[in-house]
RNA sequence: GGUCCGGUAGCUCAAUUGGAUAGAGUCCCUGACUACGGAUCAGGAGGUUGAAGGUUCGAAUCCUUCCCGGAUCACCA
């Protein structure tokens, strides 16, 4: 008799038993079965969701493989002898297990043909395949979130994007959603855009310069600085600035040099326009009138512009946040934070955390005029948040700069025992690179995001006009489409990089079609749809193919689909889109390779044809569903 | 200088979280259907995974040191 210590034999065959109705959860199934073989053979007790069990390597021959080589000491037999013995008593004992092979210290394991046709057959039709139930928690994610005074950039889409389809995932795999964003329109520099609308604008509009309202904004605020840069330079001239440049100037720093970094001083202390402006903030501050009326004004302008850049996008929020209302909140949480020793208080009279302890820095929470800064505002703005919807977790999509900052947010949120403080992800990313550099407001290299689909729409329009396939749609149907394409190259170019690493935008390879594109994967969608058109036509009711036997490649199409719920689960987990893009380029693909090799509609038997055309709907399927969770929408042709 | 992040084919990116011969796209070269759509498919060329040590059955992945690039270290936001 062999070594059964802890669990008597009826109790594991019990456990198959079950594993047995439960038909969804294969890799389940087989690590289970492992941890009994191994139980079985070697008398020790392992922990299924120990095991590394791995999808097969395409140039091997099976579906599953297990790695041995962790058993051998426990064993103490050779790797492909632990393989054998554990192969076979998979094969006797687990019905999934149809046959196993094994190569040194790998066993490759073969998952019956009814297995995965019944796979098809349940979840062929079904459009959210891989959606996960629900888990009853609460998620916020704050991304965009723009200063009023600027149109949207190429560093806001990257952001938008990742917030979008993050938000996204994460209500695929069952969460709840709230998504938001902070709109900072207040402070310096709207006040800088409304000063110079006063003193140059003669009552323009939008309107009446058919200028996009958030762009016509952002040409007030670029007015102003060229304003403010010729009364520099005249400044420069003066004795005033000749006295200050030799009594401050570091030694062997050039005229150029010293006064490149004075600017802000200059700004603050001498420039007429400086001091309009700050008037200005003043007077906002203490709310007159006239001031804030032309502040709604503008900032009414630029959200109108940015509704319609995200409406172009497909995005939209719950809520918005405003700093106007947000900029002097989180004072009572200091207080709070004050009283049970979360923070001290310096002589000067400013409020400070000591997180040193967590290896982190002294940071101030309140300056010694009582004002508030940056991060006292954020205090206050989360536990408004979870005042306001009550949420389990927060998301903040925020670029890769502010990463201390975040660190320094959460650390203090968790000293306050705010409830939801273990909960916080920065979900922080990399810079946009240009190929010529870094992108530079103040040099005029920064790529505006309106500008930017535009020109991905036309390179689609370019496209689709050469291949001719939209011949007999309307002029409306046919934009409709190749606004898809066009808005799918983007997203896709720049959702499949992971959001840590910094990227380098190429504005030629982001319209790129072909490859490794989102059009790409629309057009493995457009076949199916096309295929089922055709099937439709030819009036074919979907037939029995029970007794099918599936062809390699159609196997290798089976296995990425039934991974699909485990890569959403992935990515929800490491906030990770990218996951999901690679995930959908891998099937389509494959796709295209298998649509090369077999024929659908004219398929060698009935039973064959019944079985593509399911495959290729559920492809379909999935890669709609996939493509929706980046933001990307299908088109049905193209 | 301290801390954090990155470094993989000429270029843009992957690598099932420590697994088998490091894979895709692009560029260059060569091919493919009288077919369900060629925005497709196949083949070739292209690598000392920044460097050197270490950990072990096994390392792009973990550890140590160094090199390169970036971010950050404000009573700015």
């Amino acid at each position: 008799m062999s070594r059964i210590s802890i669990l008597p034999k009826k109790t594991i065959f019990a456990a198959f038993k079950i594993l047995k109705i439960n038909q969804m959860d294969l890799t389940v199934q087989l690590s289970e079965g492992v941890a009994s073989a191994v139980l079985e053979l070697y008398g020790e007790k392992i922990d299924p969701s120990t095991l590394t069990l791995s999808p097969t390597r395409k140039e091997f021959e099976g579906d599953y493989t297990l790695v041995v080589f962790p058993f051998v000491k426990m064993a103490k037999k050779s790797p492909p002898q632990i393989a054998e013995e554990i192969g076979a008593f998979l094969k006797a004992n687990l019905p999934i297990v149809a046959d196993y092979n094994v190569i040194q210290g790998f066993l490759n394991l073969n998952v019956s043909e009814n297995f995965w046709l019944d796979f098809l057959v349940q979840n062929a039709d079904n459009q959210n395949f891989g959606k996960q139930k629900p888990t009853g928690k609460k998620v916020m994610v704050e991304f965009s979130s723009p200063n009023t005074n600027k149109p949207l950039h190429l560093g806001h889409i990257r952001n938008i994007l990742l917030g979008w389809s993050s938000s996204q995932i994460l209500e695929a795999a069952g969460n709840e959603v709230v998504k938001v964003q902070i709109i900072n329109d207040r402070g310096i520099a709207i006040c800088k855009s409304m000063l110079a609308w006063q003193k140059f604008g003669e009552g323009a509009t939008p309107e009446s310069t058919g200028t996009k309202s958030d762009h016509f904004v952002g040409n007030f605020y670029v007015e102003f600085e060229k304003k403010f840069q010729e009364e520099y330079k005249n400044w420069q001239l003066t004795e005033e600035a000749a006295t200050i440049f030799e009594n401050n100037k570091k030694e062997d720093q050039s005229r150029e040099e010293f006064f490149k970094k004075y600017k802000e001083v200059f700004f603050n202390q001498y420039s007429q326009l400086g001091a309009e402006a700050r008037k200005m903030l003043l007077a906002w501050e203490a709310g007159e009138p006239e001031v804030v009326n032309l502040w709604k004004k503008m900032n009414g302008w630029v959200y109108e512009g940015f509704e319609a850049t995200y409406e172009k996008l497909g995005v939209h929020f719950d809520k918005l946040y405003y700093e106007s209302d947000t900029y002097l909140l989180g004072k009572d949480l200091i207080e709070k934070g004050l009283l049970d020793g979360v923070f001290y208080k310096k002589d000067d009279g400013s409020v400070w955390a000591n997180l040193e302890d967590a290896g982190l820095d002294h940071k101030v929470v309140l300056r010694s005029d009582g004002t508030s800064v940056y991060i006292t505002q954020d205090l206050g703005t989360a536990h408004l948040r979870y005042k306001d919807f009550g949420v389990d977790s927060m998301v903040y999509v925020v670029a890769d700069e502010q990463n201390y900052h975040f660190q320094v947010l959460f650390e203090i949120l968790k000293r306050l025992g705010e409830p939801y403080a273990t909960s916080l992800f920065h979900l922080s990313y990399g810079m946009v690179d240009l190929p010529t550099g870094k992108m530079k407001s103040r040099e005029g290299t920064v790529v505006d995001a309106d500008d930017l689909i535009e020109e991905v729409v036309n390179e689609a329009r370019t496209a689709a006009a050469e291949r001719g396939e939209l011949g007999g749609l309307s002029p409306d149907e046919q934009q409709e489409i190749i606004e898809k394409i066009g808005l799918a190259a983007l997203k896709f170019f720049i959702i499949k990089v992971h959001p840590k690493k910094r990227m380098t935008f190429n504005p030629k390879e982001s319209v790129d079609m072909q490859g490794q594109t989102g059009p790409y994967i629309q057009n493995a969608y457009v076949r199916v749809r096309s295929v089922l058109r055709k099937a439709e036509v030819d009036g074919f009711a979907a037939g029995k193919f029970s007794d099918y036997k599936i062809q390699k490649q159609e196997k290798e199409l089976l296995n990425q689909l039934y991974t699909f719920p485990a890569v959403i689960q992935e990515a929800a987990q490491n906030y990770d889109p990218s996951t999901i893009a690679n995930f959908c380029f891998s099937l389509a693909k494959e796709y295209h390779r298998f649509y090369h090799d077999f024929s659908i509609l004219k398929a060698e038997s009935e039973a064959a044809k019944a079985f593509r055309i399911q495959l290729s709907k559920m492809v379909a399927n999935v890669l709609n569903f996939g493509m929706s969770l980046l933001g990307i929408e299908m088109p049905e042709r193209m």
